[in-house]
DNA sequence: GCGTATTGACTGCATCGGCAATGATTGCCA
DNA sequence: TGGCAATCATTGCCGATGCAGTCAATACGC
């Protein structure tokens, strides 16, 4: 199925387009929300993936985050000055160093989870159910579409 | 309506994160289909801005982008030396910088914008129709969404 | 066991975008 | 007319990110 063609192509229906404003407007209205508590929303994300059991390690969160190795290293650096994260150095595989989020770091966590929760329920006050539901499974399957193309195209 | 609640909060489930992970996928494979062309993704959405008459000022283009000024004329710099865009001082305005595409600029822009098409319907293959539309429906009502509570809350 | 490839963490370098300040120009209002 | 605010474009500065390269440690093939 062809779904674009030359004539219905514009930016207001475009899928990158529409991801990159709403990116931008989620995290320009967290920012500011997350100001006092301390963390960036990048910060926090990565406190999130670890608090998950989502990433353990440098390399995982990298992944997790879908970011560079070395941004990461930097941004656990911060993480680490801020007493929100500890490194260990793990004892079976020298090379990795665990990550683990320090009862701090758990409650910074845990607290502009909550305040991304009432933005978020701010934000769809006025939704309905059903829809936010459609938008979150095809939002979930369009990621995946993403990433299975970006493997087949990578690793050829 | 409260949607989200404190027990049924992920990342796999937070719209934030699924427009992060969706930008940064299109991004990251719009770029090399983009390279041999010579625009970033970046530089390629500016001009298209620019084509779509929805932007014919350096500041038009900063909001259209969602993007700083500064910026902007960095952006513009660039494209202004690859030969993709003239600017001229306007005569009954003369604070203002009108853009306008070259003949190169709109090729580039144009051969660009069709990659970017035979990529999304490649991606998009396996897609209902249906579903593609109502994907693009509730992403163009959350991006309005956010933009009125950012209004709101940011000229109160 | 040994050499090679792979993986993980880390570090310089360049780039990009956001923020703040500046200069020029215009509109507004007393 | 004169002053004041607002807008536009531009620049310096800074933080964040991607890329390439380095070093250490592990896994694999011989």
């Amino acid at each position: 199925m062809d779904f674009y063609t030359t004539a219905a192509f514009g930016p207001d229906c475009s899928l990158g387009f529409l991801a990159r404003r709403i990116h931008q407007g989620v995290q320009g209205a967290l920012e500011p929300l997350f100001a006092d508590a301390g963390p960036s929303v990048t910060q926090w994300s990565a406190m999130v993936s670890i608090w998950f059991g989502r990433a353990s390690t440098c390399a995982d969160l990298a992944r997790d985050l879908a970011h560079d190795r070395g941004a990461t290293t930097r941004l656990v650096d911060t993480l680490e000055q801020q007493g929100w994260v500890t490194r260990t150095r793990a004892t079976d595989d020298r090379r990795v160093v665990n990550l683990m989020l320090t009862p701090e770091g758990t409650a910074v966590t845990v607290e502009c989870r909550d305040r991304a929760i009432a933005y978020w329920n701010r934000v769809l006050a006025d939704w309905d159910r059903s829809e936010v539901e459609t938008m979150i499974a095809l939002m979930q399957k369009l990621r995946g579409t993403l990433e299975s193309a970006a493997i087949e195209d990578g690793e050829a």
